[in-house]
DNA sequence: ATTTAATGTAAGCAATGTTAACATAAAGAA
DNA sequence: TTCTTTATGTTAACATTGCTTACATTAAAT
């Protein structure tokens, strides 16, 4: 039954400042935890002010979207991108970033993948254009390959799915509770990286790399 | 208002009734839409009348999920079980199967490996017993191979997990509204068999196969 | 100063899972 | 048989949820 003071009842930039409140929640929480009321109470406004800045709440759901593919965006195309770096190097650390961003921001990840928001998905991501997602990169990274005559040449678009979909699926387990997963996930990344390369590689020979694991991959004499 | 008449009253197995019609209406739609009140409504009670046999929505639910296991279970190791096959065909018959699943039965799918009941999961399956989700078959069929000398001998666990992992990402993507996965899933799957194979296999020379598709995976010239 | 737009509050709706109090039917004991 | 007990329903009500409507307050424009 209390109103705010005058100067509380202005709030200034509401709607970023509820954005901002919102996203950080669900980094840290389960997105199903976000009620209307929780982020009020957050904001220190009414449930209903929210309407005033976003149509209804899944208006406010699709601003978060957008942020959270913005964020995850910066975060695993930064390997893909350093281009003086060798390419099955900026492959490597492309996938790895991949994973390490799903768990340590799992919630995030979930809603930003998972089926509810796919529509908003649909029309921020296409995995066929190559500006989005750090996949545009890594179809590129392939074609890269293929140039070199290092990357089997099949379909690109293909190989680039089907690595996505690999990783896609190690960091689902991972953060949606297959503990004997999340306890090695580092190794298991390391072997599906192993099997991932030698998926789409045609000459191991000519791939050369800084880093001690993937170099370590390459050596002839690991072959089998 | 209106009482139900005397024979109705008591149900017969209810129970028995409410779990087949929930399990029924999970195959068919998207699990949050199983409230209590659709559930009664299918069912022909009131509300709380599932308490009688429930303790609570939770409970129906493991429920559910415990004979969501069972059914998975039945579909997923079929293929694996058939002994007389060449080991490359029980391999390549199982993933496949595993993505058939998930792709027909979406919202079961789902339910069984997302987070919201992995602790139900947990008691079920877990990726270190041998009797489970057709896991143990695969990593039985991996060792099989290393046996007979035709796949590398790391760790048999991690390789399975590997493997599982890989097909539970594609299996996701294809549920969860990546339309352009979905389209060609076949073609994906495909290749990604390809991949794991690759991954794992140290010996191609000495598999065999009936299947047309893995045949022409085991050509020499088909290598790189 | 008065009007207008922006921003906030209060009150209430329908749906959800849940619980409590009550009703009915079936089964066994006296 | 009659009475009691147990199993199984029903109805009513509650708290929480997302959402909407009607109204109040402030800031800005004229």
């Amino acid at each position: 039954m209390t109103f705010m003071t005058k100067n509380d009842y202005h709030h200034g930039n509401l709607k970023e400042e509820m954005l901002s409140i919102a996203f950080d929640h669900i980094e840290r929480h389960d997105v199903e935890t976000l009620t209307l009321k929780v982020l009020a109470d957050a904001t220190g406004t009414s449930r209903s002010a929210i309407y005033r800045h976003f149509k209804n709440k899944d208006a406010l759901m699709e601003a978060i979207i957008l942020r959270g593919f913005d964020a995850f965006d910066a975060a695993v195309s930064t390997g893909l991108k350093e281009t003086t770096r060798p390419l099955i190097d900026r492959f490597y650390l492309a996938t790895r970033d991949y994973v390490e961003y799903a768990k340590t921001h799992p919630n995030l990840y979930r809603l930003l993948f998972g089926k509810k928001y796919a529509y908003i998905r649909e029309e921020v991501m296409s995995l066929k254009d190559s500006a989005c997602l750090g996949f545009g990169p890594l179809k590129a990274a392939i074609e890269e390959g293929q140039r070199m005559g290092v990357v089997k040449k099949d379909d690109s678009y293909e190989q680039a799915v089907v690595i996505l979909a690999a990783v896609h699926g190690l960091s689902m387990m991972i953060i949606d509770g297959f503990r004997e997963v999340e306890e090695i996930y580092e190794t298991l990344y390391r072997r599906m990286f192993e099997s991932l390369l030698a998926g789409i590689v045609s000459d191991r020979a000519k791939l050369i790399s800084t880093i001690p694991f993937v170099k370590n991959l390459l050596k002839p004499n690991s072959a089998e």
